[in-house]
RNA sequence: GCCGGGGUAGCCUAGCUGGUAAGGCGCAGGCCUGGAGAGCCUGUGGCCCUUUCGGGCCUCGUGGGUUCGAAUCCCACCCCCGGCGCCA
C-alpha cells in the first residue's frame, strides 16, 4: 500500500502511473471519499469532545443527588448520531481501501518502460555458454536416466507438477540449500526456518490480491494459507514492531518449502521440476531505512550472482519493466539462468526492493534513536538465494556428460561426502 | 480438545463491586554541579483539524453487545502461562 497523502497531493502523478501500467482506478473518486472521511471524522471527533464533557456532568450531578435526566437524554441523542456517522465512515472506508489495495508501487526512475517480457532489459552477462558435441538432453530426461526422479507416479499420487526426488538428488538438494546458507552466514546473514502456514492479513500485507488468487493454497476450515515463499513469513516477523534504527539493516536468510498454485500457467513448462506446485528455496530478505535501500538492493542481488557464479552455471541479469514489475515492488532484477535444452535464458532468481509498500500494510516501522518520537516505516526487500528445483535442473542440463553422467560443481561436494558426478546406475 | 490463571504505553506493574488509566523502570531534554552521580521538573503510541501557535479524538489482546457513561459487566475470537488428554 502507498501513502494515500502521495494522492492527495499529487492525483496526477499517479493516474500518469496507472495509465502507463494500463490500470484503470478511480482516483478522483478516491480523492472524494477521502475528503468526505475526513470531514466527517472531524464531526465525529466534536461530538466525542462533547460526550465526555456530559459524561462528566452526569457524574458529578449524581455525586450532588441531582437528577441528571436531560442531560442523559442529550447522551443517548450524541451516541446514536456517533453510530450514524460512524457507519458511514466505515463506507467510506471500504471503498477506500478497495482502490488503495490494488494501487500499485511507485516505481523507481531506472525501471525501463514497456509492458511484457520483451521490455525487460539485460543488465549483464555472465559465464560461458556450455557446448556438447552429442544431443542435448532435458533435466527431467537426464533426472530419470539416473533413476534420480519420479514424476508419472507423483502425478498418480498428486497430480500434475508433483515429483519425487530420489537418492543423490535428494542430497543434492540439501548440499543446494547448505551452500547457500553457508555462503549467506559468512555475510551476517541470521537464519530462519520460519512457519509455512500464514493468517489471511500477513498475506494480504505482502503480496497483490491477483497473486493471492493465482498462486496461494487455502487450508480448508481455517484461516491459514500455505507460503509461497519465505518472504512473506520473514516480512511478517516484525508486522506491528518499532524497530531500533541503530540496528537496521536487519538481514534474514530463509529457509522453507514453496507453495504455488500457478494458477494462469496451464500448459507452460509441463516436463520436469522447472514449474512445479512445491519447490525448496532459501530467501534473502532485509529490513532497512530508505536511505539504506536501494544499495541493499544491488547487495542481494550480487549475492545471488555470487552463489551462481559459484554453481558455475551461466546467467544474465535482467533489468525488469513496469509492466512486468506486479504491484508489490518499486524495482525488481531477474536472474536467469541458461538451461541448454532449451537453448534460452530462464528465471531463476527475482530480487526485489519493495520499498515502504509491505512495511505500511504491515505496520513495521522504525525510530532513528529509542528517544525519537517520529516513527517512520522500514523498506523491505526480498531476493531469492536459492531456488533449489530449478537449480537442480539447471545443474543437470549444464553438467550433463554424453554417458548420461552428471558431473556434480565442486562446491557442492564437501556437501554430498565428496561425490563428483552423478552416475547411471548399472543393472 | 478440556479445566484454571493471564494479556494495561518501549518494559514492569496497580485499577477490574462501571464515572478524566495511577505508579515504577528505561530513554531524552532541562534545572542543579568544576565534572559526574543523586535529586527535582518536563517529555515519551496512533489519527484528525491547523501555514504557525495550538487544539481535539482514539488507544487497556481483537471484534461485537449492555449502559447516559465500559480497562471494569456480557458474548465471540486470538495469543501467552500452568495442569489434564492426545502426539512426532
Amino acid at each position: 500500500m502507498i501513502d494515500i497523502k502521495i494522492i492527495r497531493d499529487n492525483p496526477g502523478f499517479i493516474k500518469d502511473m496507472l495509465t502507463k501500467r494500463g490500470l484503470n482506478l478511480p482516483i478522483d473518486e478516491l480523492l472524494e471519499w477521502d475528503k468526505e472521511r475526513r470531514s466527517l471524522m472531524v464531526e465525529v471527533q466534536n461530538l466525542r469532545h462533547r460526550k465526555n464533557i456530559v459524561a462528566l456532568e452526569v457524574a458529578n450531578m449524581k455525586k450532588e443527588g441531582k437528577d441528571p435526566i436531560t442531560l442523559m437524554q442529550e447522551m443517548k441523542i450524541i451516541t446514536d448520531e456517533i453510530a450514524r456517522l460512524e457507519d458511514r465512515i466505515a463506507e467510506l472506508e471500504n471503498k477506500i481501501n478497495y482502490v488503495m489495495m490494488r494501487i500499485p508501487n511507485i516505481p523507481h526512475e531506472s525501471v525501463p518502460p514497456g509492458t511484457s517480457e520483451e521490455d525487460n532489459v539485460e543488465v549483464r552477462r555472465w559465464g560461458k555458454i556450455p557446448e556438447f558435441d552429442f544431443e542435448v538432453k532435458d533435466h527431467d530426461e537426464i533426472a530419470i536416466g539416473l533413476g534420480l526422479l519420479e514424476i508419472e507416479r507423483a502425478s498418480k499420487a498428486s497430480g500434475a507438477r508433483f515429483y519425487y526426488l530420489k537418492n543423490e538428488l535428494v542430497k543434492l538438494n540439501i548440499a543446494l540449500i547448505r551452500f547457500a546458507l553457508d555462503l549467506l552466514t559468512k555475510k551476517g546473514f541470521e537464519i530462519y526456518q520460519t512457519p509455512y502456514m500464514l493468517r489471511r492479513w500477513v498475506i494480504e500485507g505482502v503480496t497483490s490480491l491477483q497473486d493471492f488468487e493465482d498462486m496461494i493454497y487455502k487450508i480448508e476450515g481455517e484461516d491459514l494459507y500455505l507460503i509461497a515463499t519465505s518472504e512473506h513469513s520473514l516480512a511478517a516477523l516484525h508486522a506491528n514492531e518499532v524497530l531500533d534504527g541503530r540496528r537496521l539493516p536487519l538481514r534474514y536468510a530463509g529457509v522453507s518449502p514453496c507453495f504455488r498454485k500457478e494458477a494462469g500457467a496451464h500448459g507452460k513448462d509441463t516436463k520436469g521440476i522447472f514449474r512445479v506446485h512445491q519447490f525448496e528455496k532459501v530467501e534473502q530478505f532485509v529490513f532497512c531505512k530508505p536511505e539504506q535501500s536501494w544499495e541493499e538492493h544491488e547487495f542481494l542481488l550480487s549475492n545471488a550472482e555470487e552463489i551462481y557464479q559459484k554453481l558455475g552455471l551461466p546467467y544474465r541479469v535482467v533489468n525488469i519493466c513496469l509492466g512486468e514489475l506486479g504491484v508489490v515492488a518499486a524495482k525488481k532484477y531477474d536472474i536467469e539462468v541458461w538451461m541448454p535444452a532449451q537453448r534460452r535464458y530462464r528465471e531463476i532468481v527475482s530480487c526485489s526492493n519493495c520499498t515502504d509498500y509491505q512495511a505500511r500494510r504491515l505496520n513495521i516501522r522504525y525510530r532513528e534513536m529509542p528517544h525519537e518520537e517520529r516513527t517512520k516505516y522500514v523498506h523491505t526487500l526480498n531476493s531469492t538465494a536459492i531456488a533449489t528445483e530449478r537449480t537442480i535442473a539447471a545443474i543437470l542440463e549444464n553438467y550433463q556428460q554424453k554417458d548420461g553422467s552428471v558431473i556434480i560443481p565442486e562446491v557442492l561436494r564437501p556437501y554430498m561426502d565428496g561425490m563428483e558426478v552423478l552416475k547411471p546406475k548399472k543393472v
